[in-house]
DNA sequence: GTCTATAGCCAGATAGAC
DNA sequence: GTCTATCTGGCTATAGAC
């Protein structure tokens, strides 16, 4: 790894701070609603400070998109050094983990349907490379569990896979969370429950 | 019910039209990427002319949201006519409902954090008393259903309502449609089987 | 690299003739 | 009620001084 001269960790520090602001303003508003004088405001920067930094609104949401995915893949990596857990064990956690984020306020969301921004996303190898990275991780676990008898063979890895991804938009934690009535941590059980065990009686 | 006259059917079709095409809209591309300018073109009357029959964009919305709960209650209705399905039998076929209008393209999409439309959409009374009507059948359906043992009984009816509703938005339905390899019918099945079933394999 | 100021654009909403 | 033409505001992005 090279050395960081002194200008490039104060610049290191300020982009990390945007991508901060930005990451929860995603999580907050959405990419549309989301202004970019919104970001310089809330950095305390120049809006054309900005986009020294990032040369659009699309590459700041990206930038964002890879943060939480390097912070997944610690976890994932955190989860793989546990010697004991099963593959179910481990999905469970990362899910646990993902539903958590969420419920913090700390999980960019971006609309499926805004072209311009998936187009700037697909073209971002350093994001497209870690999405890689975490659905083979996942889906290595995902096989594992379905051979070993934990996990259901009957929905195809893939279904399983979007599945635990769509957690990280779930719309249910925003519901109960808004009701007031229950604790985080209540919240994240009963959603990990209703992923996994499902809504129909066990028997 | 009142006999309408010929210019007032009239004036009903055309709004008929435009609900359709704002319902289709919503769901292609969402309530921010939708603008009024493409549902008048849509539609093929100038946007003047759409702002003499709804009052601004949030109100087109909240008319194609009324009009899908209508329908929701219309199945809804249909199921509490079969006489020999269980509570748990009628959940299953509205949220399959729920999921072939997603994947067909007809269930209009709105982002949770837009403000003004949800100021917009609880400031409409057709579309709350609509939505409690909907919640109160499903969510009694929902505690029948765990007193006879079919649905779980860990989790809240709460939860368990807020998981079906989460199903008109689900991701997962999008994602596998766009992978093309796979059937409406065979997503529809493996998206029903995760909430219902869960991922977690039955013993 | 930071700022202020502004260009350029687009979308929601309206004026006013017919 | 329908149209064309326009207003208005807000947002992304940039120019240009320091």
């Amino acid at each position: 790894m090279a050395r960081l001269s002194f200008r490039e960790q104060v610049l290191r520090v300020r982009e990390d701070a945007i991508v901060s602001s930005v990451n929860r303003l995603l999580a907050e508003k959405g990419f549309d609603s989301m202004t970019v004088d919104e970001v310089a405001a809330d950095v305390g920067i120049a809006k054309a400070s900005l986009y020294k930094h990032f040369a659009s609104k699309e590459a700041l949401a990206a930038a964002a998109m890879v943060r939480v995915l390097q912070r997944a893949m610690h976890v994932i990596e955190a989860e793989a050094d546990k010697p004991d857990a099963s593959a179910s064990d481990r999905l469970r956690a990362v899910t646990r983990w993902t539903l958590q984020v969420q419920l913090a306020g700390e999980m960019p969301s971006l609309p499926s349907q805004n072209s311009t921004l998936r187009s700037a996303l697909i073209a971002d190898r350093v994001y497209i490379d870690l999405l890689m990275e975490v659905s083979e991780r996942l889906g290595q676990w995902i096989v594992q569990a379905q051979r070993d008898g934990s996990l259901t063979s009957q929905l195809p890895p893939e279904v399983i896979l979007y599945t635990l991804f769509a957690r990280a938009c779930d719309p249910v934690l925003g519901f109960l969370k808004a009701g007031g009535q229950h604790s985080d941590e209540q919240i994240v059980d009963w959603v990990l429950s209703s992923c996994f065990d499902g809504l129909a009686a066990r028997a």
